[in-house]
DNA sequence: TATTATACATAGAGAGACTAGGTATTATTC
DNA sequence: GAATAATACCTAGTCTCTCTATGTATAATA
């Protein structure tokens, strides 16, 4: 049960990997991106997203560098790791695999 | 955001309703239940379960009864309430929204 | 000049899931 | 008859994640 602690909880930093992977993006960005892609469902404050992403820095997953714009103002750009590619693929499967678990319990219940 | 805090987090919660209200089912039957259908997957611990029981029981979603087995051995059987079967419904729609913004954003990642 | 938006960050609280332990009865095996 | 495994319930404590709340600072707008 162990890999599966952080499925269902964990769930969040599976949402940044992805997004990441995708292209580098700086916090700021991924709050507002992940609310515009999810048409508003997900609004994630930065209490939630900065640690998850000193958390997957830390893992290894992302890579943080600053960047200064033209402006002068400092923005910390994350892009996705070796590492962090393999864990998403990972964490891709564990989601299909708990998705199809939990259509096993759920589905029976008709509306 | 409060409504959707205890989704991703109390999807536990949803299971043990989803299977209280097929049939009255008692604790140690649920765990094995849900590993059954779930084939495997599912594998809840009793510390896991019985504090579940009790929070759903005292949010007067699920009822539990004491039975005495012929061997006289006895057993704690809950069934669904009809605050349980509102919260169920209102639970499943939660489930389905939260599917379909996890798609919007991990969709565009083809593998 | 005041406010809003951008952009980063952390401390503390709350809640849920797990680990680890406990009690007691029944069935099975040696 | 004794030891073990399976059944059946329960709780205390720990860990970790998410949120609330707050702080700092700059750029753009009213």
């Amino acid at each position: 049960m162990a890999q599966r602690r952080g499925l269902i909880k964990g769930g969040f930093d599976s949402l940044l990997l992805c997004l990441i992977a995708q292209q580098p993006m700086y916090g700021y960005q991924i709050i507002k991106e992940l609310e515009k892609r999810s048409q508003g469902y997900f609004r994630f404050k930065e209490g939630t997203l900065y640690p998850a992403l000193h958390r997957s820095e830390k893992a290894g997953l992302i890579q943080g560098k600053w960047q200064t714009l033209p402006s002068g103002r400092q923005r910390r750009y994350y892009h996705i790791t070796e590492k962090g590619l393999h864990s998403l693929a990972a964490k891709r499967s564990q989601w299909l695999d708990f998705l199809a678990a939990m259509n096993l319990i759920i589905q029976p219940v008709s509306d």
